[in-house]
This record gives C-alpha cells, structure tokens and sequence, in this order.
RNA sequence: GCCUCGGUAGCUCAAUGGCAGAGCAGUUGACUCUUAAUCAAUUGGUUCUAGGUUCAAGUCCUAGCCGGGGCACCA
C-alpha cells in the first residue's frame, strides 16, 4: 500500500533506528507466564487483604514483589521524563509499568526510544502497588515482539467511523472495549449453547454447505462452480434436508451450529452468511422444542449474562428496553392477530378484511395484488404483531396455508404444529413438529416447486421412505439471539466482519 | 433496485460561497508516582472522486464511489 503520511514514516524509522542496533522487532515467540489483566486483579486483591485491619487470615492474591513475565500491546503512555508508566494490554485486561531508564541500563534505555504506542513487548519485573494505589509492574527487562507500523486510532473517543469499524475490525477490538466484550460473550453463548445440548445427549454434525439442491428453505442460493467434477453447486440456505437424513439413519438427538448463505438484501437484521442453530429430537414434537428453546435461551442468559432481564441501552446509556426472559408466553396466531385488526377480523368476507388491511391498517405497501387472504392476515402478522413481541413469546396454531411443510395439528386441523419464538421483535425460532410422512412430504414439496421437477432433492425424498422417526425440530438465528442477549440493535455489532461491498 | 443522511489531519469534530481550524495523538523541551498526567512550543490537508456554476467552492449544481438509516427482497 502506497499511503504513507508523517505518522507512519516515524514508525519506520524507529523500525530502523532498532535494525540498526541489530534489535528484531518482530520476534517468534515470547513466552508469558501470566496475563495482564489476570495479575492485576489478583495484586489488586493482595492489596485489600494486605490493608485490611487485623485479623487478616490467609494471604490472597499475588502480593508485592512477585516476578512476572507478561506480553502485550502498549496502549497508553505517560511520560515524566525520569519515569515513564506505560499501560500494557492483552486479552485478559491491561496493567500499567513502571519504566524507569535507571533501572533497564543505558543500552535497554536507548532501545526504548524506538518502542511506539501500539507496539508488542514482553517484559519481566516485579508487582508493588503505586502511591496513588495502581496495581504496576516495576520492569526490570523488556524486549520487542512486534512493531505497529501505523498509529492506533485515538484514546478519548475510540473509533467511531462505522465503515472502519466493520473493514477494519481489529481496530475496533483495539480502541473499544464494550465491543470487544460483545464479541468474547458471543463465544461463550456457542460455547453455552453446544454444553447444552451435548448435556441433553445430542450429537453435533457438521454437513454441506455446498449442495447440488439448495432446500430447507425458500430463499435465493448463491451459486459456484467445482472445476474437476465440472458442475454447479449452492451455498446452502439451510441446515435441515440434511439432518432429517440423519433422524433416518438414527441419530435421534442432533443439532448442528452452522454457516447459511442466502442471497438477498442486507440489512440491520440480515447479513448474507449468517450463523443457524438446527436441533432435531426423535420423538419429541414442537411442545418438547418449546421447552427446549426455552431452556435454552434462559441457560445461555445466566451463564453468559448472568440475568433474565436483559437491558438495551441507547447511545447515552439509558436503558429503553428490557426483555425479561423469566416469564414465556403463549399465543395463539389468531389471537394475536384479532388484538391489532379486530376482533371480528376472522368473521367478516376476505374481502372485507384485504379492505381493512389496506385501509384501516395501512399495509397497502405490503399486500400485493395476488395476495391470497391468508397472506393479508400474514402481512397483518408480520407489520403489526410480530414489532410488537419484544418479551418472549411462542406463537403457536398457525394456519396451515401459510406452513405448507408442517404437520397439521390434531386439536384444530386449520393449524399446523408449529411455533414461532418471538423476542426482541424479531423471529428468533420458529419450530415443528416434522414432517415424517413421505407421501406427504413430497406432495407439498412439489407444490413448493412449482413443477420445476430439478429443484426437488429426490434424495431427501428417498430418505423418508426409507422411515424417519416422528421428531421435533427447531432453527435459531445465533446472530439474532446474540443481538437480543447483548443488546446489539444490528446484526453488524454481532458479526466480526460483517459483508461490505468491496472498497474500489 | 428506490428514498434519505453522511464522507474535512492518524482519531473525534468545527468552518454565512470569502486565508481550512480545534482537541487528542505525533514531534521537541520541562518534570523522580502518572493514569483522559500536566506545562511550553510545534509538525501534520488531493476537504471521497470526476465534471460544472462563480471573481471566489469544504460549502451550490450534476454524475459516480463508499458507509449509516429506511423501503423493497427475505416461509
């Protein structure tokens, strides 16, 4: 890259004032026997125990004097001349220094001077505790690990700019602390959900994400090319067809965390690879998902978060919406929908109702002219209710039409046996009870299709022939549930680097 | 694809159509415990790109690029 300004080239040329002293800037290993922000903690400790009135009992902590050897990123630097502190950082927290040029000797001292901010060191020294109370680390010896060859982005206000925060991610990491924490806690939500489900006895798969029929879903593929087998393939958009294969071969608990990739449009809610949950149950029906969504979702919320009442806060930290993950309600469709268009909405003509729809609702933009009416009742659901569900919900006995792969449900056949788990205003999980008829599950697939015959996955179709094992299955949109956990209002704050058009 | 807002120093932001600025960072100096260190001095610009209007454009107009928000698409 050509771009240079003044910043940069003073960076190289204390690169080259330390080749010139035959000091490698960029070494191969160092080896820590601590963390920064770990030893911190535990002096900080020492220090309370150690300052507590009498009787103070066992000693805690890491008390004064202890040799350290810690890594890092030099990430602030105050200078007094005789004495300098730095602030060293790395994954676990940071620490200050003590550097005093007396101490490290006249050659280390003139080495120093080329040390920038943002540049990796290790260093030995000892713990002590400033006089204004800062758990420090007075160094006795240093060495450079690697050079920063351009400047950090600034202290005060971090790094605001959004384009750069998403090309550039790891100056995000870098100069904003809370998104760093986004991006650890969704680590250890997969890390929660995966314990959770291997507690239950669940096995993990992984299966393709290039596949010659892209099903389980209607959404548009992304399409590629095998050079040696010399044919098209899809990015799937789905998990699904796959590990129904795998309910007929036995595996009657599976789940599988994985990469879907649907190509349409980008938005606060919709990257186009995204991260999906799948889980399957043999034996279980969309009652036992419930369950399961909702033990879940409630686990991974004390675990990571360590609260059911999760609070989203605005740019001034106030906050404007908390999800209480303590109380799951459960709805039905119809119900939900009479609160927002009527209470007769399901007595009156279809007629009436796309009249009411465009009309008293104002959904013209959203009711195309070959809507059928259940799709006007759906537009209704879609606009109005489901914004409105920002506290769980299950929305259970939807209408068939509208789930044409589910199993109709025996206690009102106009429905199917499926849920949708709304939180956050957004569908978070929708889950069935499957579909295990093949006979059935053909016709329905062929409807799908439209008769385009190549788009049928007679594999799939072959599978369930061969018997597959009445199940309950559920999706969850790990972006999303990583949203409403942590109080990201774009699904950009949740993935590391999200899609961006490429820059010219 | 459409509507709308934005793009100025490394970072965060100013600048009625009239000399392109500040804070921080950087550099130099002072200071033996600072932590948004402080104090003094100081460097740093293709104002996203290409055209146009004008005596004069960061500012107005046209087109484009990139980003945010919204819409459309999305079982």
């Amino acid at each position: 890259m050509e771009d240079t300004n003044s910043l940069i080239e003073q960076r190289r040329q204390n690169l080259a004032g330390l080749n010139a002293r035959g000091v490698n800037p960029f070494m191969n290993a160092f080896r820590p026997d601590a963390q920064c922000g770990t030893v911190r903690a535990e002096l900080a400790r020492w220090a309370e125990w150690n300052q507590s009135p009498e009787p103070k009992g066992e000693p805690v902590g890491l008390p004064e004097g202890t040799r350290v050897r810690l890594a890092g990123r030099i990430t602030a630097h105050r200078d007094m001349g005789k004495s300098q502190f730095l602030d060293l950082r790395d994954v676990s927290g940071r620490i200050q220094l003590w550097i005093q040029p007396k101490v490290l000797g006249e050659d280390a001292a003139a080495i120093f001077k080329f040390i920038d901010l943002a540049d990796f060191i290790g260093i030995e020294g000892t713990l002590f505790i400033t006089r204004m109370g800062e758990p420090s680390v007075k160094v006795e010896s240093f060495i450079p690990l690697g050079k920063a060859l351009r400047p950090p982005p600034g202290k005060w206000h971090g790094l605001e700019d959004t384009e750069i925060r998403y090309r550039q991610r790891y100056l995000d990491l870098i100069a904003n602390e809370p998104v760093r924490d986004v991006f650890l806690k969704r680590s250890q939500i997969l890390k929660e959900i995966r314990g959770f489900f291997h507690q239950r006895g669940y096995v993990e798969v992984e299966t393709p994400m290039m596949q010659a029929i892209p099903g389980g879903a209607a959404a548009q593929p992304f399409k590629t090319y095998h050079n040696a087998l010399g044919c098209e393939f899809y990015m799937r958009i789905a998990l699904e067809l796959y590990l129904k294969r795998l309910l007929v071969g036995g595996v009657d608990k599976v789940f599988e965390i994985g990469r879907n990739f649907r190509n349409e449009g980008l938005s606060r809610r919709h990257n186009p690879e995204f991260t999906m949950l799948e889980a399957y149950e043999a034996y279980g029906d969309y009652a036992t998902m419930m369950e399961t969504v909702e033990s879940l979702i409630r686990h991974v919320a004390l675990t990571v978060v360590g609260t059911l009442h999760i609070e989203h806060r605005n740019a001034d930290g106030d906050v404007f919406k908390t999800i209480d993950l303590s109380h799951w309600r459960r709805a039905r469709y119809k119900d939900l929908v009479r609160e927002k268009a009527g209470a007769d909405w399901f007595q009156v003509s279809p007629e009436e109702r796309r009249r009411r729809a465009v009309e008293d609702l104002k959904l013209a933009g959203d009711i195309a002219d070959g809507y059928e009416d259940f799709e006007v009742t759906g537009a209704v659901f879609e606009k109005l209710v489901e914004p409105t569900l920002i506290q769980p919900t299950f929305v259970t006995h939807l209408p068939k039409q509208l789930v044409p792969l589910a199993k109709i449900s025996a206690e009102d056949p106009t429905t199917v046996e499926v849920f949708e788990c709304c939180i956050n205003g957004q569908e978070i999980a929708p889950g069935y009870t499957e579909q295990n008829d093949p006979i059935a599950q053909r016709e329905a697939l062929e409807h799908q299709a439209g008769g385009e015959q190549q788009k049928l996955d007679e594999d799939f179709l072959i599978s369930l022939e061969h018997g597959m094992p009445p199940a309950g299955g559920i999706g969850i949109g790990i972006d999303r549930l990583c949203m409403m956990l942590l109080g990201q209002e774009s699904i950009r704050d949740v993935i590391l680097f999200p899609q961006l058009k490429p820059k010219a």
